[in-house]
DNA sequence: TATGAATGAGGGTTCATTCAT
DNA sequence: TATGAATGAACCCTCATTCAT
């Protein structure tokens, strides 16, 4: 059997089936983030896919349904890299100072989508559970674990390694939130924030202690 | 001041008028908070305001001007006590953990308010403006004058004065977040944080820096 | 308080929804006999009615409900004179006729109203229950109870009552199908059947049994 | 009739087509009675056919369609026995309980059928129409040439064979609805009911006839 | 001929807002 | 000024039908 065999695991049919349910899914993260939600209509959505309103149905239980499914896409792109948080030989500040590139990086990124679902996160407690799960503990787990296991190392000065999990993510979320309020200070600083925050975070705001 | 000021310079009309108005804004906060602003009718808030649909009308302009006057409301919340923040010749690390236990505690008063204006804050742009200004930015103007005259003053590290204060109201905007996401770690923590977080940004996370 | 206070019970507000309500409930009725209850539209029935769409759901929480709120009206169509079933006394063939032109009567009168009902009784369970209940059942009841008494007393011949009690009444429900189906000879004959039915009943069809 | 006459006329396409189109109107009347027509999807009847959708569109032009094909098999159900109507030799009571059996049991039989159809028949003047030239005349018009010609024979007390014809065909027809509503006395009473209405229709009810 | 996904018109229902009382 | 019923635009969703494969 010849290559040609090997590619379409998926017959035609399905993989155009594929392609509509992620050309629903884009249209529906852009107008969501554009017009919020409720605003939104499903005709929106439907124009923006360049489909008919009802087959948005034959892919998507409801309008609701799409949110979960832009959480599921969310989740997807929110793979803290697994080897990274396993790499408890290399430099600590470096991890972090890679830990904050790769996460302001994926905000970056999932700007859109974020907008598109944070506002119902905050209303619907399906989603916020969904949310809470797959963007929030996932990475505070692998998180916590690398902390705590190089504060053991002595690499990290001991303190509560769950609390300190939770602030760093707060401080990403909050920039998230910045960003989405347009704040500019924090865009322009964006790619300079990584090694400015890990110094801090090392080195402390005291003057006292050498840089 | 002197006495004219405080007789009622309101009618007993004009005040009961002011009372009834705060009825329904207390009502829409918590109807808002509790639903999402847009699962609540008009009708849920004239009832938990025990007032008639029609009188709301009396009062506000629109469903969504009640959402306006709530940003005013927290914007009442969030004045950083001037004092404070002028207050630069106490100790730098003192400052911090009054501020943040300033911030947090207004963070825990305002939480229903917030429940119910931020889903909104994030889907207009009207609303956006609104609350980024008199929310963030208030506050940001006052820490980031503190930081700078404290940089400018060698009583802190010299860094941009600017991304640093990005940065912390990121943080608590970041715990608001999880705040309403349910994160209980964060829950418990919540009171021992001030301490820890200043303790953390003083002394940097590197166990060589003597804490 | 003299009469004028008597009169208005209801406020004059209160007779205006009354009569409303009425005015749908007569609107849907029509609509639903003419167009059937799936193809007749919520707002041909408001158009109908003189009112909009939303004015409806002030009265009814459904489509549906509007069905089960002609079915109250049918049973109120549906009273058996109780008196006319205790007049154990007269004559019984003279009570036939009686029953049977009251019945005929109301089939007459109610016939729009049956012909919106009708068909939804045997697709919903809901609506099937209490249009048998209330259409069938009270009736079924008292001439139950009247057959019965006249056996007893030896003024018909003994025979099981309740079976006799269901082939009049299917007689009758049969009949009405018939004028829903618009067979001409029965509306012909519909003023001479009650005289017509009572003598087969009782002088049978055998010849043989003087007349 | 020749052998010609035995052979399969029809391919073995032809049959497998007859059977699928078989197969879909059983379908159609079990879902339909079920469901209710206007609630019955054509997705659901093709599920039960076990065919495509579409497939049902290469049978019947339209669900409607549909109906009007399961009026025909209720005509094919509805064939009074022709020699029946026509024994005008033997006894009358007993043509009579005889032709009651033979109509009940066709309800029973067809009951599914029936209740599949007959909430339509009350909506659509078009199913009207048919359903009561296939149903109801037929039936009629066999009854009533067998009661005009025993009346002129004597055997029948001179009454208007055609209004009582309709009292007949009434009777069946209300017994039907009254199953369909569920009456149970009726259902318990069924297999009793030919012999009980002859008696009566040829007795009377008064006793003074000797039964 | 069978399939089943795409279509899009249609309708029940909600609810912010108005306004007569 | 308070009331609360009336309004009707707007929207999610269903499903009969079509048609490319």
């Amino acid at each position: 059997m010849g290559q040609a065999d090997k590619k379409p695991r998926l017959s035609r049919r399905e993989r155009l089936k594929r392609q509509r349910e992620e050309r629903i899914l884009d249209a529906a993260a852009t107008i969501f983030a554009h017009k919020g939600y409720h605003h939104a209509t499903v005709h929106d959505v439907a124009v923006a896919a360049d489909v008919a309103d009802g087959t948005i149905y034959n892919y998507f239980e409801s309008k609701f349904d799409l949110l979960i499914a832009l959480i599921s896409r969310i989740a997807e792109l929110e793979q803290l890299p697994a080897e990274m948080a396993q790499s408890l030989g290399s430099d600590v500040r470096d991890f972090f100072v890679a830990a904050f590139q790769d996460r302001m990086g994926r905000i970056e990124e999932g700007e859109e989508l974020l907008q598109a679902i944070l506002p119902q996160v905050f209303v619907s407690p399906e989603l916020r559970d969904r949310f809470y799960r797959q963007y929030v503990l996932r990475i505070a787990g692998l998180l916590e674990g690398y902390i705590q296991a190089q504060i053991e190392r002595g690499r990290i000065r001991p303190l509560d390694a769950r609390l300190m999990t939770r602030l760093l993510q707060s401080t990403f979320l909050g920039m998230l939130v910045m960003r989405l309020l347009g704040d500019e200070p924090l865009h322009e600083g964006w790619a300079a924030i990584p090694e400015f925050w890990a110094t801090i975070l090392f080195d402390g705001l005291d003057p006292g202690n050498e840089g």
